[in-house]
DNA sequence: ACGTGATTTATGGCG
DNA sequence: ACCGCCATAAATCAC
């Protein structure tokens, strides 16, 4: 177990330098893996039902009220953060499916000259 | 059942493609040289996109990933990617 | 099987 | 004080 070594070798330079956005963050709620000693962030995946029903509830309304936020919490076995982000985060997928895929140039209009040159497609 | 299999029929990750090696040279030129701070700007990526011939949040897609995978190496095959910016950080 | 692009839960900042 | 938007993290999916 003499790792002799000091690795002095041509590529030193390289690896160590550590920038605080390669530090770990949002490491709550921790799972304990034993296997290899990690600790992991627990991401609960929800069940067909759960997303199933957020979805139809998705569909009658894309925003919620403080009342019907409690009752689906309740009837999904959910916290009501887990609803209010759940619904966050589903408005931001529905804009990011319905705007336009393509030329997304944010050009309002009144073009200042008429130097465009054939958008072709 | 078949709900299910269907389900996933729809899902657009289904037609996932590697993007095109020079695109993803493009990407990791930028990431390299731009290692203490990999966060392009919304024009930054507004351009990378243009260069690499892919959508903007398929930019940001690639920088989260990069970002993430990154961070659980530090110091594997990391430093042979060094190839791309050298000693360069631009930041 | 693994690599990689995309999606799904979850956080924090700011308005 | 609260809630929505947004960029992002981290885990996971799926090809």
């Amino acid at each position: 177990q003499q790792p002799t070594q000091q690795q002095t070798e041509k590529s030193n330079q390289s690896a160590p330098v550590i920038y605080p956005w390669m530090r770990k963050a949002h490491i709550n709620n921790p799972v304990t893996n034993f296997t290899n000693g990690e600790t992991k962030r627990a991401r609960t995946a929800y069940t067909r039902h759960q997303v199933l029903e957020l979805e139809k509830e998705f569909h009658f309304s894309k925003y919620l009220t403080r009342r019907r936020r409690i009752e689906i919490a309740h009837s999904l076995c959910l916290t009501e953060r887990q609803i209010k982000i759940w619904f966050q985060n589903r408005r931001m997928k529905w804009k990011k499916d319905h705007k336009l895929p393509n030329t997304k140039s944010k050009l309002p209009d009144t073009l200042p000259n008429t130097t465009m040159s054939t958008p072709t497609s | 059942a078949v709900m299910i299999l269907r389900s996933r029929f729809l899902d657009a990750r289904r037609k996932r493609r590697n993007f095109s090696k020079t695109a993803t040279e493009v990407l990791n030129e930028y990431f390299y040289s731009h290692l203490s701070n990999p966060y392009p700007s919304e024009e930054a990526k507004d351009e990378l996109a243009r260069k690499c011939g892919i959508s903007v949040s398929q930019v940001s897609n690639w920088f989260g990933n990069k970002r993430i995978r990154y961070k659980k190496n530090i110091g594997k095959a990391q430093e042979e990617a060094n190839l791309y910016a050298g000693i360069y950080t631009i930041n």
